[in-house]
RNA sequence: GCGCUCGUAGCUCAGCUGGAUAGAGCACCGGAUUUCUAAUCCGUAGGUCGCAGGUUCGAAUCCUGCCGAGCGCGCCA
């Protein structure tokens, strides 16, 4: 159910009879029209631009086609009066009764109002937090976690067939490191004193228990072994132990990845030269020399012949780099291998999520991507800014190299899992964020938070009050659609309805340009006109939700709020916050 | 030097992939008598959409060139 979708296709369908009966000429694109909510209301509540793209086509004076398209329009049901205006526009105004039913087809659709089929079960990948598995995650991670699982249901809820995957970098040297760190905490379990941590090293104690469960597990075996006697069977728990960690953090924000994939499992299993082979058999790969990088050069820059993958042809900067000089596979070879077996796992549509200062890899990960597929696949990288974190508008103190770094953890921990997803999906992505402990906690219209929140509980609190008011009365969501909607005729009710009528359109257009955050914004809005219709009944004793003398009139507009609530509730499921019924 | 992202009210930001007179919130100023919770609401003021061209019926949005900010720039991940 989505009104200017269902326009749309009126609109179409009136150009396609006009040209059938001769009016117009046949066979014309029809792509660009578009039935959308004007920003000014005086201009109606659905306009379309039809008469203005046709006028090519046409070959036409849009006000001529307006005209013909407006009058098939205005004889259709829930159509009140139909305007053209400005330079050729056509000004829909939807009659009363038609507006006021929406309120019980939201709430009969309920959490499920505003899904639509727009994706027709295609398969969409959305990768997100990816960390390296090398300790707890921080505030850093946050946003990307919480941008990319909004963006999966969001996706889910317009038809797609999501899945949620984390790619494990449990390959390189970061893990050696790792290992190596836990090693030193396996000693200590055992009874060796460990004054510092040498440098290089993860200091964390997160890694304690994990050297603690070595020592009972295997006993003294490595104490004084060589490294190459334990490495490869630490990495591995340790890696385990850390993902333990990982998914533990994630959970707290009701995060769950339906696939993590291992990086590992590419080097060990043939994935990366599968790959590599297509790239080959496609003519993409080469032994070639590149070019110093302009800007700084390393210390340690000397040219040597790599082989290399022709991203160049694929709109990259240079190419790309495969094998480093000890022979093993680059980062990057292991990443074309991993985006190959997405697709080779169906996914035609994908969607990283990373942190920008990952923004340099974008280019030759899309080149792999568009190589494998033959164009067939397309990738979108999402790029996530910083979080500034703040304490009453000072910077909070955030050193990594101390160890001790702001988790993940401890911002749940002290604000709750529902304000970090929200503030997290209050700005665009690509924007950074302030994040101030004190305003994501106050409750006051300056916290979106707390504002949608508000709006939600004050309908309950509405319904609690009205069962008093009236005796038995029965507010259920069935009870409720069976209201009489006609009495809705108060200009800033009807306002509301529609406003609640573009929720659909939200969430796909949302979907579409893969912005979360849009969802944030039009939950904020919806909050502040039923704010301002609560208000309106301080001054106008008659535009209060409970009329005690007049149950019908109630009944209406409990019904009226009651639909709003779910949309804040479907909205707010979007991005996995919790609607609450109190404060 | 190159690439990516961005530049909108004093501040923080929206702007529905090209629509009509560019919108919110904060801050400032001025208002709302016991209430379905004043945790909210109403009003005033505030703009060369970084600058200059171009594309077309129409540009904050698309293209080009400058100016400015952030990020990145062999084999790290």
């Amino acid at each position: 159910m989505n009104i200017f979708k269902d326009f749309q296709k009126n609109i179409e369908g009136i150009i396609l009879s006009l040209s059938e009966s001769g009016k117009f000429p046949k066979g014309m694109d029809l792509g660009n029209i578009t039935a959308e909510a004007p920003r000014d209301a005086s201009h109606g509540d659905i306009a379309t631009n039809a008469a203005m793209v046709l006028v090519k086509q046409a070959s036409m004076k849009p006000r001529d086609i307006a005209e013909l398209i407006a009058a098939s329009l205005s004889e259709i049901d829930s159509v009140d009066s139909v305007e053209i205006a400005g330079p050729g526009f056509i000004n829909i105004r939807l009659n009363d009764t038609f507006i006021q039913n929406q309120v019980s087809s939201i709430i009969e659709q309920g959490i499920d109002y505003g899904r639509s089929d727009y994706g027709k079960g295609e398969k969409v990948n959305v990768e997100y937090v990816s960390v390296n598995p090398t300790g707890p995650l921080h505030v850093g991670h946050c946003r990307g976690a919480v941008f990319g699982d909004a963006l999966a249901t969001l996706l889910d809820h317009v038809g797609y067939d999501v899945t949620k995957e984390y790619y494990i970098n449990d390959a390189g040297g970061q893990i050696d490191v790792l290992a190596r760190s836990t090693y030193i905490r396996y000693l200590e379990a055992l009874g060796e004193k460990i004054d510092e941590i040498p440098e290089g090293l993860y200091p964390g104690k997160y890694l304690i228990p994990v050297g603690q469960a070595l020592a009972e597990k295997y006993g003294d075996i490595w104490k004084g072994k060589d490294e190459s006697d334990w490495l490869y069977t630490i990495r591995a728990f340790a890696t385990n132990a850390m993902m333990d960690l990982i998914r533990e953090d994630l959970e707290t924000l009701g995060i769950r990845h339906e696939i993590f994939f291992s990086e590992l499992t590419l080097h060990e299993n043939g994935g990366i030269e599968k790959a590599l082979k297509q790239l080959n058999e496609k003519g993409l790969i080469y032994t070639g020399v590149l070019e110093p990088p302009k800007g700084k050069l390393p210390d340690d820059w000397e040219e040597r012949p790599q082989t290399l993958f022709k991203s160049t042809l694929f709109g990259d900067d240079v190419d790309r780099a495969l094998k480093k000089s000890d022979g093993s596979w680059t980062y990057f070879a292991a990443d074309v291998a991993y985006h190959s077996d997405k697709v080779d796992r169906g996914f035609n549509k994908m969607i990283d999520v990373w942190g920008a200062d990952h923004g340099g890899y974008v280019k030759r990960v899309q080149s792999a991507v568009n190589a494998l597929s033959d164009g067939k696949a397309e990738l979108d990288v999402r790029l996530c800014q910083m979080v500034k974190l703040l304490r009453s508008g000072d910077p909070a103190k955030m050193s990594k190299r101390s160890g001790n770094f702001v988790t993940l953890r401890d911002i749940v921990e002290e604000v709750g899992k529902d304000v970090v997803r929200f503030i997290m999906l209050t700005r665009k992505n690509d924007a950074s964020l302030d994040f101030d402990f004190a305003k994501v906690t106050e409750q006051s219209k300056d916290n979106p938070v707390f504002y949608v929140q508000y709006g939600h509980a004050r309908v309950y609190s509405v319904l609690n009050k009205a069962a008093g008011a009236f005796s038995g009365m029965d507010v259920s969501d069935s009870a409720l659609m069976n209201a009489d909607l006609s009495l809705l005729t108060d200009e800033s009710e009807l306002q509301l309805i529609k406003t609640m009528a573009n929720w659909p359109r939200i969430v796909e257009s949302a979907a579409i340009a893969h912005e979360p955050h849009r969802i944030s914004y039009y939950l904020y809005d919806l909050a502040s006109e039923f704010h301002t219709l609560w208000s309106k009944g301080n001054d106008r004793l008659d535009l209060r939700f409970i009329i005690d003398d007049n149950e019908a009139l109630t009944l209406s507009r409990l019904a009226m709020i009651k639909a709003f609530s779910k949309i804040i509730a479907a909205g707010l499921n979007i991005l996995g916050v919790k609607p609450v019924e109190e404060m």
